[in-house]
DNA sequence: CTGAAAGCGCTTACAG
DNA sequence: CTGAAAGCGCTTACAG
């Protein structure tokens, strides 16, 4: 294996100092433009790199950020939740567009992860995406400010909780989906998740939900029924809550994976979608538009959001003041809501 | 912000030496049982952790893996190829297992990227993923053997091509999926995909086509359509080939993400699936189960070939010599085949 | 504009 | 079993 080139190879190749050579490679305008371009040239030729580890040990940073995915405890070993995955890709890109690298790990709600990162100086900050039991969730996130980590998270804003949030109108978005589905005429409804606090983002969906049936007047017969947001939670849900409600004829899915359950659980149930049973979901993971029928959801604009959240990240590492961001969503309409 | 606590604290809390304190919490057999829980205990308490720029710097490794990814030059900013995402995940969680943190970064073919992440000590070996022209690629990868850098790629199995290879067998899928519809009574066969050198996965695949089109005889009425591995690519192919060869009864394509293209196309041309033509793709992407008609298509199993990917760098990294992997392929029948 | 020197926080021979 | 010391490869005051 080749010697890896230190400053002092291109120094001692550029008769000059190892100090010019790091300012030169770093285009300091203290150099001299001809020793600059003298030094740069030789760093190229010996294909030079500097190195991170010296570089950021030096500088006491690291020019990286952590991205820390918690996963649904049900989901199995191969699974990422699609419109998380969506958000990586912008979460990338961004990251590189500021110049940080992109550190990715998944993790247990359970892990030691709140110490790990920015602890060790492996990442500047973190970036937390993912559902999972929010009270717990919320312990780790007080111990991180304790710290003084620098971190943001994708979810429901909440002036109570620690950090920073970027999330979208989840109550916005149950309400338009719920008064798209009342404005084609259906009065029977039920909504499919978790709708407590444990679920916060669900729980402002259903809140949407409820204040578009309260204004039509029909939430006195409205039901709803837990789920996770897995195909098959949606599924079995669907089955209990045929059993106990036959006679509903719409319903709302507190995201898109369930809602693909439903989809499933009521076409095995002989029950014709939309004209028995208008179905919407949240979300619009790529799935959606593929589904039989194709289905109505709520858009959330997963570019943006990626941005954002690096955006927010960088300027909270950079010590600035940064508020929650409440992200607008869209109804998109397809097949499954009968429109 | 709170100082972070170094070594010297805690061997100041401790009464020991730093060289002691260092040796305790990589739990070095040389100290004292006594010794060494105390200074744990007190390295926890004072929330000490080993920094990692500097421990890296000094024992010359990063103890981080790179994952490169290539996109096709059309996609749009936001699509990463779903079946790339899919072994997202296994890399990841493979990478975490055996103690390395994982870099993710998207590159164009034309980055600079051959050079930035080994030389710099970011990451001590490089996972390359992605379609993309192969002659473009190889010079790259010569490069990056050239440096000694270690890398593994998913891709096709080519005994020149330098570095090692995991990939799954294009071959035997191509022949397998074709042999389906030639067992159904198909016999006027297109492919759709790219068949030449530039994408040898592709090409691999059709050579599998082509193999059992010319076991049964029918490989001299079979025509081929070129497309990139997108939607619309397949898309504007079929309606190509349409026009061109408006006989064809059975279609394979060289990617799911063309043949949902190709289904949009047919329904567009109101020619009926599987009855008229038969359909079928590869890579059993999520939406392939969702399309309609579900889609007849070759799995891989991203899981292990994440692993697979992940394991033989390291076995790289540690000096070993690694094979080629030629990973077993899986039919998976839907109604688009027509069986 | 340039160089000599200190120091970032570790790990690990070396000596005891 | 423990400590004093060197050194990983940089960046950056400090002095000129």
């Amino acid at each position: 294996m080749k010697e890896k080139a230190t400053s002092f190879d291109i120094a001692h190749h550029a008769g000059v100092s190892q100090s010019t050579v790091s300012r030169a490679l770093r285009n300091s305008p203290l150099v001299n433009k001809e020793t600059r371009e003298k030094v740069q040239a030789i760093a190229r030729e010996l294909n030079y790199k500097v190195d991170k580890n010296a570089s950021n040990l030096r500088r006491q940073h690291s020019k990286t950020l952590a991205l820390l995915l918690f996963e649904d405890p049900t989901s199995d070993n191969s699974l990422i939740n699609p419109f998380f995955l969506s958000m990586l890709g912008s979460i990338t890109r961004a990251s590189a567009n500021a110049g940080y690298d992109l550190l990715i790990s998944f993790q247990n709600l359970s892990d030691d992860w709140h110490a790990e990162y920015e602890d060790s100086n492996k990442a500047d900050g973190i970036i937390l995406l993912g559902y999972g039991d929010y009270t717990e969730y919320c312990t780790k996130l007080t111990q991180l400010e304790a710290q003084n980590t620098h971190f943001v998270r994708w979810g429901a804003l909440d002036d109570e909780h620690p950090g920073v949030s970027i999330g979208c109108d989840n109550f916005q978005g149950g309400f338009d989906v719920t008064q798209h589905l009342l404005d084609l005429g259906r009065k029977q409804f039920a909504f499919i998740g978790g709708a407590d606090s444990r679920a916060p983002e669900f729980f402002a969906r259903y809140q949407g939900y409820y204040k578009a049936l309260t204004l039509a007047d029909v939430a006195q017969c409205a039901v709803q029924q837990d789920a996770i947001s897995t195909e098959d939670s949606g599924y079995s849900a669907t089955l209990s809550l045929l059993k106990r409600h036959p006679d509903i004829d719409a319903i709302v899915c507190a995201s898109d994976l369930i809602a693909i359950g439903v989809l499933r659980a009521l076409r095995d149930s002989n029950i014709s979608i939309p004209q028995q049973i208008a179905v919407v979901g949240f979300d619009n993971v790529p799935v959606a538009s593929f589904a039989t029928p194709s289905l109505t959801t709520v858009k959330q604009d997963t570019i943006l959001a990626g941005e954002i959240l690096v955006d927010s990240l960088l300027r909270l590492i950079a010590g600035e003041e940064v508020e929650h961001y409440l992200m607008h969503v869209d109804l998109v309409i397809r097949q499954s809501s009968g429109a």
